[in-house]
DNA sequence: GCAAAAGTGTTCTTCGTACACCCATGC
DNA sequence: GCATGGGTGTACGAAGAACACTTTTGC
């Protein structure tokens, strides 16, 4: 994780937004920082990239640092690039997004953080530089995003409830489904496959288990399909 | 036009992707490069971010130097940083798109291009690196937006037709709409500003005119309404 | 008067929305 | 047996899609 100067672009770095789902709610993966600018202020994870690395690899190695994690789901969002944004020099930052299964366990803040914390998307601290800016966009990019592609089911576990699934839609965009029309609409696209099994361990009726199927969903947007909710 | 290398950012350069209407024909405005690396092949135009330049004014004081435009519409689409993207160095380039009133007046090529001129969407030449990736993800961005916003407008002149209007949706969507059902669904969206206006010079019945209403826009979108088309 | 584009309504189907009760399970 | 969430259908209204003829103007 340390890297000689001659190794990276002084000038670009990546950002990354991490989400994840817990409990109902959209959290958010956030570090504080133990390097100046800024040590011990809250701050989005990200870093310098290096030259002889793509874009997308570097924010996925941040990603890979902090979680062990490979072959997440992510994507770019929109570069910020004002003169200012970073104090004393001149920094462009590529932002990207990712949705991920939440968990607690083997997070790991890396060398240039002494913290990493999930907070509830309502509940972020203040940020460094323009890092509240970079994440209201971000918000804003992917509630339009989840509405028009089925990427949600990244942030749910590979089986799931039809409950779980609304309460995810209803955290990311903020509102309240009715349950049998959400029901019936997300069923009729063909895309979640039923499984033979249910939920075990609630103490109520056990719900059945679905998953999502990607090969379906290629197929079917070949032949026009969008998926709209 | 001249810079002094001490004064631009090395790594990072803005790309434009300048589209115009011409008698029903989304078009491209393409340079052709004056100077290595690929001097004399057709490019998007571009150039070098300066140290204290914001990269949306990059984007457009390319633009600037090449109509004379300001104000002009402008919006950022990605940032492309693949390691091998540009020959014999590493260059990220963050992307922009404008929809221009289209003119062939006052089109100067600048320092860099040794000509400057408008392709037909369907005949865009071999463009050098990988300006043939931008141009396609940047249609696909574009027709995405114009679908869900009001930007459309951008394309034409100040008054214009309901047929100019949908003539350009065809063009940009590479679609066919039914007359009837695309004036009554424009038209009950109460954007559009009928003149006392109508064509005039014209072999046949004269058109009325209209003009977009950006500020009814504007209090419509604040009130939750959404451009669908 | 004819060529060329402007302008206009109705029907049918599809989709969205509103709404309330019984079911299965764990404790 | 009761608390908890799971699971289901129908009726109404709104919006989208299909479709053809008359009007105006320049030449």
């Amino acid at each position: 994780m340390d890297y000689r100067s001659e190794d990276i672009l002084p000038y670009i770095s990546t950002d990354s937004i991490i989400f994840g789902l817990d409990n109902g709610k959209l959290k958010v993966l956030l570090i504080k920082r133990a390097i100046e600018p800024s040590a011990g202020s809250w701050a989005l994870p990200g870093g310098f990239v290096l030259n002889q690395e793509d874009l997308d690899m570097s924010a996925r190695r941040t990603l890979q640092n902090m979680t062990g994690m490979t072959n997440m789901f992510m994507e770019q969002v929109y570069t910020f690039g004002q003169v200012n944004r970073f104090p004393g020099r001149r920094v462009v930052t590529v932002t990207y997004y990712s949705l991920i299964n939440y968990t607690l366990e083997n997070l790991k803040a890396g060398p240039d953080a002494s913290a990493i914390h999930w907070f509830d998307i309502a509940e972020v601290p203040e940020l460094v530089f323009d890092h509240r800016h970079i994440l209201d966009t971000t918000l804003n990019f992917l509630r339009a995003k989840v509405r028009t592609e089925p990427i949600g089911f990244e942030l749910l576990p590979q089986k799931f409830t039809l409950t779980e699934l609304q309460g995810l839609y209803e955290a990311v965009l903020g509102t309240v489904f009715d349950t049998r029309n959400f029901r019936k609409k997300i069923l009729k696209m063909n895309l979640l496959m039923p499984l033979d099994e249910t939920q075990v361990g609630v103490a109520h009726r056990a719900a059945r288990l679905y998953s999502f199927n990607k090969e379906t969903y290629l197929k079917l947007k070949d032949k026009g399909f969008t998926f709209e909710l």
